[in-house]
DNA sequence: CGTGCGTTTGAGTGAATTCAACGGCTGTGG
DNA sequence: CCACAGCCGTTGAATTCACTCAAACGCACG
């Protein structure tokens, strides 16, 4: 069940942005400061970004593309934990050492900025540390939630909730295009390719979802597939 | 699988703490803050501290006991996300709601502060909001690390890795005393309770562990538990 | 037109679950 | 002191859902 064998790392910088201009006047956010001090990368399909056990040296924020943060074992099962979409800020751990490695899904641009100067910016004004830490909340409660899925679901459930999940965060209304693998949503829910592949058809018979192409997916029924995911209980 | 008919919610105040003495001298840490400000409390066996979607009042600090938070399906089902144990600080989300439920394990003392309170005080500090970023970034760590275990391991590795990561916080050297049923330990694992107690049994028999008593566990071979969750390549 | 990769589909297996019963400990009350 | 109930944990037998192994399909690319 070993994967791909480390694609060629290929990433290029495109351009160069202008750096911290002149004044040192508040930044409104991590975004817009990531924006100011960050350099554009380009990162191919399945070139790992940063490595596991690695030192972290920069602070990252996806562009477009989308990138997988996940864990080998070694006898290749891997756990793919988040994925990161355009607008989301990765790459920032308290350990400067990485503990899951990131890889861009798809051809991906990231913004790239060093880590020592992003915190020392950061120390600067308190409000981006706050800022940050919500970040980090947030992540946590994707964590959380995703664990739900993870714990006690079923094939169906997490397929659902993941469908769900993305749609969302992709902002798309009902009409999916899926930046990952197959493979890749098998490892991010804990499933065995085929499981994916066959709940999907499943899904599609009965007519929750529709699949024109492989890496397309639109939700049909969301409430019937919000209903199987969302056993949860207030 | 409905367990628990909410055990009737004995809390009740201990002593008084002092309040904020007099000067504003800043903090030195979390934790400090939290003795100078927090009161007591004590919650019996399995009675709840917050339940899901409850407004986020108080921000809380074990001292004695240990407190699960977990969140249940409709159906039953139960997920519990993370344990905490004495020295962790919990309640604190970027919603003012409560996304999981905090319940006592067992009978446990708690400090808890004013949410507003904590905040206020935190703010006029720095150094504290980085010390809570930092917390909640060892507690994403932890859920990222939970998640390998309950993506692709099996009974086994689950069940190693859930023994193994107690004595560390426990601080225990191989001697532990389990705060929670074995019903926890599966809800924490995405096990049935079936499936713990063979597997203990099992892991028994190889000689790996000793269970003098249910609720204790000796860890015989920590090498060959580690190798077992170990399977995390580098 | 073949090759390679990602995906789908099929058949058989297996690990964990479900259903069920039993054993041990604790506290209560006769 | 014993009897009993209630809870928690263990053990057994049967089932099931997802996994493994295997093959075929479709599509893109050289």
């Amino acid at each position: 069940m070993l994967h791909w064998q480390g694609a060629p790392a290929t990433a290029e910088v495109v351009p160069l942005r202008a750096k911290t201009k002149g004044t040192k006047a508040a930044h409104p956010s991590v975004s817009d400061m990531l924006s100011a001090m960050g350099v554009r990368m380009r990162y191919a399909r399945n070139s790992e970004i940063y490595g596991e056990d690695e030192p972290a040296e920069f602070v990252y924020k996806v562009l477009n593309g989308a990138v997988r943060l996940s864990k080998l074992m070694s006898d290749g099962r891997r756990q793919i934990s988040a994925f990161y979409l355009p607008g989301d800020v990765f790459g920032l751990e308290t350990d400067d050492t990485h503990l899951f490695s990131a890889e861009a899904v798809g051809d991906t641009e990231v913004l790239i900025v060093k880590r020592g100067a992003f915190l020392a910016e950061v120390t600067r004004h308190p409000e981006l540390v706050r800022q940050l830490w919500a970040q980090t909340m947030d992540h946590l409660r994707r964590a959380q939630h995703h664990m739900l899925l993870l714990g006690r679901k079923n094939a169906q459930e997490r397929i659902a909730a993941f469908l769900l999940e993305l749609a969302e965060r992709l902002g798309c209304n009902g009409k999916i295009r899926l930046p990952m693998s197959r493979q890749d949503i098998a490892d991010y829910l804990g499933l065995t390719i085929e499981t994916v592949s066959r709940t999907l058809t499943q899904l599609e018979r009965d007519g929750l979802i529709a699949i024109p192409v492989s890496r397309q997916i639109v939700l049909r029924d969301r409430t019937a597939l919000g209903i199987m995911h969302g056993s949860l209980a207030a």
